[in-house]
DNA sequence: CTGAAAGCGCTTACAG
DNA sequence: CTGAAAGCGCTTACAG
């Protein structure tokens, strides 16, 4: 016996006095299209109550070649944006009778590659993951195959892959535009060094605006190493304040503002007047600070809603494809108001 | 087939030439023991290698009643202190060969309840559990059906369950012994309104420091409701501060910590020099306020490694008891300092 | 309308 | 040293 104490089908049957069959297909919602009599069919439900039977899945899942089994592949779970996600993918896949197994990949390919692997020995039905950088022809290698994968947060073009995103050039568009409205000429972008497009759809929402609004001169994007940034951006910041006198920072990552956030009190540069500054994403530091900081608010939960729901469809129907781009807001506080 | 294009056991069994028996003891480590000969253990193993043989977990633990799995289940995983948890839990398990299940009760009852159930269907073999109030019961019923259960971050007094929490009550001697140190004498405390020991055990903390020093007439607890903070926090501060003109406060959480400061920002008070604060966990936002608060830290991965540790041996060893409280260390930053 | 049988992919006694 | 058989708990054709 695999669980001590459980009762199984066949328990139920002889209580009921029926064979296993016919309680299984009572119990899973089939008597109707088996025509069994509602009489037996009512007795059965009854008794399987009062026993508390409860399947067992691994039976069941061997049996039906389903897992109900989903993967989650983050960078680091307890990175709040992703743990946020995974609450929210979390409780859509389990109204939809799924259950999610997470892991992190620290932005390292090899462990994203190894991942995935485990993940499919486990048995998981489909993958959303939030590719690293290098991960393209990994994740094209999961399409060719025609493996379930929805990509979270970041994306691909070119490859025909469904992805779930932010919708990056509108994010820092919305966010230069203000700072121009705000009377700042001289802005600067605080990146991270990378290859992925979600951060140079972003430089480039910028640098569109800048250049549309005749600031080209004033293009500035430091980018800095991500795994390290806080010496990075500490020499960024030295360089754009000091010496290019510049009158607005926009962070492209939560993690980039924050580290930019210590390195700019560290500095002793005083934010709204010395600086403006504009963050990424919410978090509690940036409405306790001196200076409240507006910041770009990706919509989470359509990010993540969004995310299970194409990978359940895509599981279900071979041919389901959909690449979303979600609407950023703007949301202003103090930290980017023209210095008064 | 389950898996499409997925070689099984029997695959490998044919390609080599043997039956699928023999491939099962020499892929499971087994060949030694069965006097499998070296040769064809070799053969075998390069075989399962070349086909890419991995084994259908489903069908394994189905036959051997073993899932590997285990159950973590926290109030919030969006709440950055149990995504933390769940991330070392993760890593941890992993290497063990486990793997874990993560939901959510927002500190509920009945999703409590429901999601033990929920989790013991899909096989669990033990869980990880954050217990929520009036979850006494439900839990000592786990544990006398002799299920394997470590209870994280809180525990019940009296009854034999394996807990890996924080040492609460030296937490806030630490805490309150500071203040005390700095000069301060009315010193104040914001708890929640709860039965649960890990609170009651840092109020016992802060009562006791404050009676043996001799300071007793000057204790004051102020509980606020958990799902809806705010608004007591304010009334609480403002009745501190304005009514009975404390020194200081100590934060039992991080979640109070965070409100409690939004609330003196807009009160107008000043920290340190109008008030001492001391918070609980570590936040950015700490860092990042005008004065660096100093905080109780938790030993994070002490506590996660512990919990899985535990439950491991428990599983493995039905007389495994253990119940650790874990060192708090007393991170002294500006906001607790005697105002100069 | 209902039962007996086969089989999902694996492992573990049991023979030899 | 190795193979054939049974069985984990379930579901799905196949009979009747």
């Amino acid at each position: 016996m695999s669980r001590e104490g459980k009762v199984s089908l066949k328990d139920v049957a002889k209580a009921v006095g029926v064979s296993p069959a016919l309680v299984s297909m009572v119990l899973n919602g089939k008597a109707k299209q088996y025509r069994i009599g509602d009489e037996i069919a009512k007795k059965v439900r009854k008794i399987a109550k009062e026993m508390n039977y409860a399947p067992n899945l691994l039976a069941k899942n061997l049996r039906s070649g389903k897992t109900q089994l989903i993967g989650l592949i983050v960078t680091d779970i307890s990175n709040p944006f992703y743990a946020n996600i995974a609450r929210i993918v979390e409780d859509r896949a389990n109204e939809l009778n799924y259950t999610v197994l997470i892991s992190s990949t620290d932005e390292n390919f090899e462990n994203t590659e190894r991942l995935i692997e485990v993940m499919q020995n486990k048995g998981v039905e489909g993958l959303i993951v939030v590719p690293c950088d290098g991960s393209r022809e990994l994740i094209k290698g999961l399409y060719e195959s025609n493996f379930p994968v929805v990509l979270l947060d970041r994306y691909f073009p070119g490859i025909d892959v469904s992805s779930s995103c932010l919708d990056n050039f509108r994010a820092t568009t919305l966010a230069t535009t203000h700072l121009i409205e705000q009377g700042h000429r001289k802005i600067s972008l605080i990146a991270y060094d990378t290859e992925m497009y979600h951060i140079l759809d972003r430089i480039a929402g910028y640098e569109d605006t800048m250049k549309k609004a005749g600031f080209e001169v004033y293009i500035d994007v430091q980018k800095v190493n991500i795994l390290n940034s806080k010496p990075g951006i500490l020499d960024a910041l030295q360089n754009m304040v000091h010496e290019k006198h510049i009158d607005a920072v926009i962070f492209l990552t939560n993690m980039l503002a924050i580290n930019g956030l210590y390195s700019l009190n560290e500095m002793g540069v005083k934010i709204p007047n010395d600086l403006a500054v504009i963050g990424f994403n919410r978090n509690v530091a940036f409405d306790l600070h001196y200076s409240k900081i507006t910041f770009i608010k990706q919509p989470i939960e359509k990010i993540a809603e969004q995310a299970i729901n194409t990978l359940v469809s895509r599981i279900k129907n071979r041919n389901h494809l959909l690449k979303s781009f979600l609407e950023p807001e703007l949301i202003v506080q103090e930290s980017s108001l023209r210095a008064s």
